[in-house]
DNA sequence: GCAAAACCTTGACCCAAATCAAAAGCACCC
DNA sequence: GGGTGCTTTTGATTTGGGTCAAGGTTTTGC
């Protein structure tokens, strides 16, 4: 077996009620029942904080449903989220002991967790669920090297078009789609959030979504619910080169 | 044995001549025997790129000597550095075919690198080199999120203080001290370089250079080397809580 | 040792996004 | 039904850092 082929197992156990990602046969039967062993669920309403920075966190947690942030908080409040965490996201990192970030639920949450010890421990004896981890931790690396480009680079409307194409995105992959064409979902944050994802003031968030509602990018129906037209129009407002890399 | 007793081992094979972090005794005789089987040496002239994005990279690599950088460019020429490669610093990504990033010396550079095939052969017959590789992707998705606050939520003033703050506090660990008082150092970088770290403009760079000096903050010899009178004052200046998380 | 190139600094001006301010929309709850 | 307290939108103004331009300094190469 090569690396290539590892279980594309999601890290939460078999019997979570969620199956976003495709899981090969072998995953039902085999690490993921060790999981089962160790697991047990921890739901949290819309704004209560899972965790702050420094905290003792004593496991692991994949989310089931809803949405959590990582942010990051400087003395004077400035505040930067760092990770947006949807369902089948990994959050915690074995062999630490402490939160290094504030983890926040932004909707009704619930989070398959994992004892730290016995995650650690089942780890050591099934090299493929550390070898997913890895990959998973490697994906993570490249959507913060990409997050990078935009916090640096891009414009303000640049980044809204990016963070609307990367949640469109997320949302076709939770449908097992291709993001195509008209598309249609909820942004799952606030404006706030969305200004602290993307290094900016929410009066700036506010403007720039006006802007690409009134040049057509995207049509909203309340605050929440947007219609993409043509996604590969976003994509081009968000500076991204629209190489197809993006398919499930 | 515990993930947290994995052998803090770089990467490097035995034979690299650098010892920059704390390697257990171990590592000498162990699994980096079996690196040393695949291993081969490549070196870069100042400036030279190693790889560009979209090419073929059919190796795995540890820095033994000089600076390498990691940099994303948009079609319109504007570029964000994502990843700085200092000596013991690995790079390339298990089960990834092709370089995501252009790969470039920007100065001398001497690289260890494994042919990835047997690289990966080896993570999967050697648990702990895996491991290894985990928590160090780990360190660099905690150090991915720093940048990211500072892309996203510090002053130009600010910015400068964190870049020279992280290398002095990288130079202090390839000297085996702790970063604190008085230090001497030389930036690694170009200003056009710090500019593509930090999401500036090389102006931009100059002048809150010269502030920094103006205000005594740092001293500079020439154009690269730098003394820091006080190491607390820099962090000051840079927006960090000072909470001494730093030491070696 | 000198010319050319590369790198760096400083100045003047401009603009995108921040800040400050106010009003409008919306959800929740007695 | 109509406060009460959010969240969001929009407007007016300010400002930090970008852009354009010129000149200075260091490095490189013959």
């Amino acid at each position: 077996m090569s690396i290539q082929d590892a279980h594309n197992i999601s890290l939460q156990c078999g019997a979570c009620p969620i199956r976003h990602r495709a899981v090969c046969a072998r995953c039902e039967t085999d690490e993921l029942l060790l999981l089962e062993e160790i697991k047990y669920y921890r739901s949290f309403e819309a704004g209560q904080t899972v965790a702050w920075a420094g905290d003792k966190m004593d496991f692991v947690a994949s989310v089931v449903s809803g949405i959590a942030t990582l942010t990051q908080t400087m003395e004077d409040g400035r505040t930067q989220m760092v990770g947006l965490l949807l369902p089948s996201d990994f959050v915690g990192r074995p062999g630490r002991e402490t939160a290094a970030y504030n983890v926040t639920a932004t909707t009704d949450l619930l989070m398959c967790c994992f004892r730290k010890r016995p995650f650690e421990e089942m780890m050591l004896r099934t090299p493929h669920v550390a070898q997913r981890l890895l990959e998973m931790t490697l994906d993570e690396l490249d959507a913060a090297r990409e997050w990078m480009l935009l916090l640096g680079r891009k414009t303000a409307r640049e980044k809204i078009a990016s963070l609307v194409a990367i949640i469109a995105r997320r949302d076709a992959s939770l449908k097992l789609r291709s993001p195509q064409g008209r598309m249609v979902f909820d942004l799952p944050l606030t404006r706030e959030a969305m200004a602290d994802y993307l290094g900016l003031t929410l009066e700036t968030v506010s403007r720039q979504i006006s802007a690409l509602k009134r040049d057509g990018v995207i049509e909203l129906q309340g605050k929440r619910h947007v219609t993409i037209p043509d996604f590969d129009l976003l994509l081009t407002e968000a500076g991204d080169d629209n190489d197809g890399g993006y398919l499930i």
